[in-house]
DNA sequence: CGACCATTTGATATGGATCAAGCGATGTGG
DNA sequence: CCACATCGCTTGATCCATATCAAATGGTCG
């Protein structure tokens, strides 16, 4: 089912940690001085589930998508992450999915102990991680929703989250295969084109180039998104 | 598909939070001194989606559910809460689901307020609020690779679930309906029935009463776990 | 006892999976 | 720079797991 390249990427993050004032209010701004940018190529890995996290990470472009495997080899990928989102943050030490890049892309990586310590000092960026777990669980239980509805329930709900994340255009690209949009759904690639093929024969979307997408009639989407 | 009451219990807890020594370390204990003991009985709203989340929640006795409805009255159920477990705790300040007594229940009702102004002088007590968000979706998760799976291996995990939930027992009790339990794996009562059934019919469980469960073969289950 | 609700059982329908092939775009080696 | 191999996506034919519709059974409570 999946052809990818398991190549590990072994090259690690160089500290580059400096004293930061004690007044940080954004974990995100935080987090943009310190630690170090790394390039990671298309369909290499981030993390390992079960591996211990030892740092946190925020896309600086590319996408990024976490996943599970079943015992047999079935894959559920369980969010992707688009330039500005933070993900591999964890409340215990070890990561609960894997984590690729979809497409070559830039990941700021930072220590995990390090914002530990100062979530330790400041109030204020231990609220934050408290919040970021909090987001996580709100598109976790989302995405629940998404997995006991139709193909085609699905497949809308997936559009217009996309949507969304492009501040809410009407018009997008999307950054992941077929296949990875399948694994999101809890549904086959086949299952997937068919579907959008409805979509576009209904005049509801079109898609140019089928990793383009074009949102035609909101109003009809949100009414087949139930 | 559903048939509830949907009787608003509307009275109030009294509130009965004392002052509490600073050093507290348990957000469960803690709990256990501010706010009251409400009964609930069966059916019995707790809490409605969307509705601000001033109080937070601790099973004594009984057992809890939370859903979502879908627009067109499909309902799924996020989980179940049993006796010491905590509920309704939320980051920001709506419930993102409804909450239900399965039972008739005690529930430990806390001033939300109070806990966070808590949290906001004990650091202990706001790294318990974090983890139990961290919990949650860990839960959510979980919950998400149930869904992906066949029917007998939604139905042989959630067995194992509450069987583990049973501390291990090999034999205990739903406290839940089998229209719940549809609800919960996102399967009609139908299909649980007859998964049941030839869960049975394998010699892995035996069901002497349809709420009362036997786990005969764990390492039959396990299998069908994928 | 009788009514009601939960659960099971049976018959049939169907949405999505599976199996199989074709097509178009992309990139690579000669 | 072309030719071919590869990959991602689509399309078609068929199958099957689960839903749906319908009815019977069982258990519980007034």
């Amino acid at each position: 089912m999946l052809t990818q390249t398991i190549t590990r990427n072994s090259s690690q993050a160089v500290r580059v940690t400096r004293s930061v004032p004690a007044n940080i209010v954004s974990l995100g701004s935080s987090i943009a001085m310190m630690g170090a940018v790394m390039p990671f190529a298309r369909n290499v890995e981030i993390y390992g589930e079960n591996e211990t996290a030892d740092y946190l990470y925020k896309v600086v472009s590319g996408v990024v998508r976490t996943y599970k495997l079943l015992s047999d080899g079935r894959r559920q990928i369980g969010s992707f992450y688009l330039p500005g989102d933070i993900f591999g943050l964890e409340f215990g030490g070890e990561h609960t999915s894997s984590a690729e890049a979809v497409a070559d892309s830039k990941i700021h990586v930072i220590k995990r102990s390090a914002v530990v310590a100062l979530a330790g000092r400041d109030k204020e960026i231990a609220r934050q991680l408290w919040r970021m777990t909090a987001t996580e669980l709100q598109g976790a239980q989302d995405h629940i929703m998404l997995l006991v509805k139709t193909a085609k329930e699905r497949v809308v709900g997936f559009l217009l989250e996309m949507a969304e994340r492009n501040l809410g255009a009407s018009e997008f690209d999307l950054p992941m295969s077929r296949q990875d949009i399948a694994d999101y759904l809890g549904l086959t690639i086949e299952t997937v084109s068919r579907t959008v093929k409805q979509l576009v024969n209904s005049g509801a979307i079109a898609v140019p180039t089928s990793r383009h997408i074009v949102l035609r009639s909101r109003g009809a989407l949100n009414r087949m998104n139930a």
